[in-house]
DNA sequence: GCCCTGACCTGGG
DNA sequence: TCCCAGGCCAGGG
């Protein structure tokens, strides 16, 4: 496949680990990125098929701050877990101060 | 090839 | 950060 045809998906995993450490950012941001602003939830699809792909699925959430794809990892809080690692306080599944956590693909690049 | 589901977002009430 | 409805599109049965 070429470069102009790359899969939807291949682009939110290309954005997806450019996550720095510490911080999060939401699916429609990377949808609108990516020129798909109404196809957030297409971002949430494709990260289905990331877990053999090395992205940081756990520092996408939705746009309030809730995990609402914690039950997609193992167990039932290891995605709370995860973020708490890098320092981030979860709180029954809602990221508190999400506002100063949050990370703008656009600010990236 | 139809029908349903889904890790979402926005706008109006 | 309520509630409800509509839109988006890929994958599986």
């Amino acid at each position: 496949m070429k470069p102009e045809t790359v899969s939807f998906y291949d682009k939110v995993y290309q954005v997806a680990r450019q996550i720095p450490f510490g911080r999060v950012t939401s699916y429609g941001a990377i949808a609108t990125f990516l020129g798909a602003a109404k196809s957030a939830r297409m971002v949430g699809y494709a990260m289905n098929g990331s877990h053999n792909k090395d992205v940081p699925a756990h520092r996408v959430v939705n746009r309030k701050g809730l995990l609402t794809g914690k039950h997609h990892f193992d167990g039932t809080n290891l995605m709370q877990q995860l973020l708490e690692s890098e320092g981030i306080q979860v709180i029954d599944n809602q990221i508190q101060d999400f506002d100063s956590v949050f990370w703008e693909p656009r600010k990236a690049l």
